[in-house]
DNA sequence: CTGGTATCGTTGCAAATGCAACAAATGTCA
DNA sequence: TGACATTTGTTGCATTTGCAACGATACCAG
């Protein structure tokens, strides 16, 4: 088969980026213009308005950002005033990263046209074709679950619904 | 609804990315490592094998990568001499980049592999599923087609399947 | 204890990125 | 023709990114 046979805009990974990129450009104008916040600080926010108390580790594993991405995004948020950093008391190494109060109104502002566009996006979806959607990406970080080249999916990216 | 109980494993946008973020990676490890390319550089040479001889601003329209991004692969494909740049006889200001023999060896050796980890992805779906991701994606596409504040699609990233 | 190892968060640094400004070439319309 | 707008590709520049190395703390074996 000649590489002129070969159709960049059919070649899955190629269409998945595209998708994401686009969605995600998309979503960043919601808590960029709203909260001029990048998409770490944004994922770090969200991520700590669950886990009330956790560590630079913890998110890291958690929302799939390496380490140093985590470390300057709690910075950023901490000098914004956003983030609390307090050294934890057991353990010298580990900090106790929580949003402070005005941290959560702005998240409290930030998350409903989030949740708006996620829900646009997903109206265009039967019910049916939701589910497919979970199940196929689901089978596709299968694959890469047994190659030892690809990335470990974070604890949190896992099935949570038992599904199976 | 509490901003603690937003759960971002579950939200579309952040599944779309990580997916798509681990997938990419994966990839770029196959024509990164055996060519040394990045992924900006591997679709300029994919969008080369197929149309022959273009310009920047038309390998800009068609694998969704701006145009400075562009410019920049070009020059480092050319300085590898993967490419060849001339100046368009017609118009001075258009560029005439193609795939020289030996970026059209290279591109050779990295579609198989390339291609084989697609069909190790796909392979994991049925070809109901495959189906269905094409027109769910296709379906979240049209969503942000109508919407002015997302970006437009690259005109080779629609549809072409006569699907509609 | 104490030396070695592992973990945590940060920093350095080179490269990539995104956006705007830019020069050169072309097109347009009086 | 000549002034003005458009298009094309490149460059500047500030920011972000990814990876590795680092200092500091905690753990662990002898």
């Amino acid at each position: 088969m000649a590489s002129g046979d070969f159709i960049l805009a059919e070649f899955l990974p190629y269409r998945i980026a595209v998708l994401s990129e686009r969605i995600s450009r998309r979503l960043s104008l919601i808590y960029g213009a709203e909260a001029g916040i990048s998409m770490a600080e944004w994922r770090v926010m969200v991520h700590l308005a669950r886990c009330r108390e956790v560590s630079v580790r913890e998110i890291h594993d958690c929302v799939n950002l390496d380490k140093p991405r985590v470390s300057r995004a709690v910075s950023r948020l901490t000098e914004a005033g956003l983030v609390a950093k307090t050294g934890s008391a057991t353990d010298q190494r580990l900090l106790s990263i929580s949003l402070t109060e005005e941290g959560q109104g702005l998240l409290a502002r930030i998350l409903p046209p989030a949740r708006a566009y996620e829900r646009r996006l997903l109206h265009a979806l039967s019910s049916e074709e939701q589910a497919m959607l979970s199940t196929i990406m689901e089978k596709l970080h299968r694959v890469m679950d047994t190659d030892p080249d690809a990335r470990p999916r974070s604890r949190l990216d896992l099935p949570r619904d038992a599904a199976e």
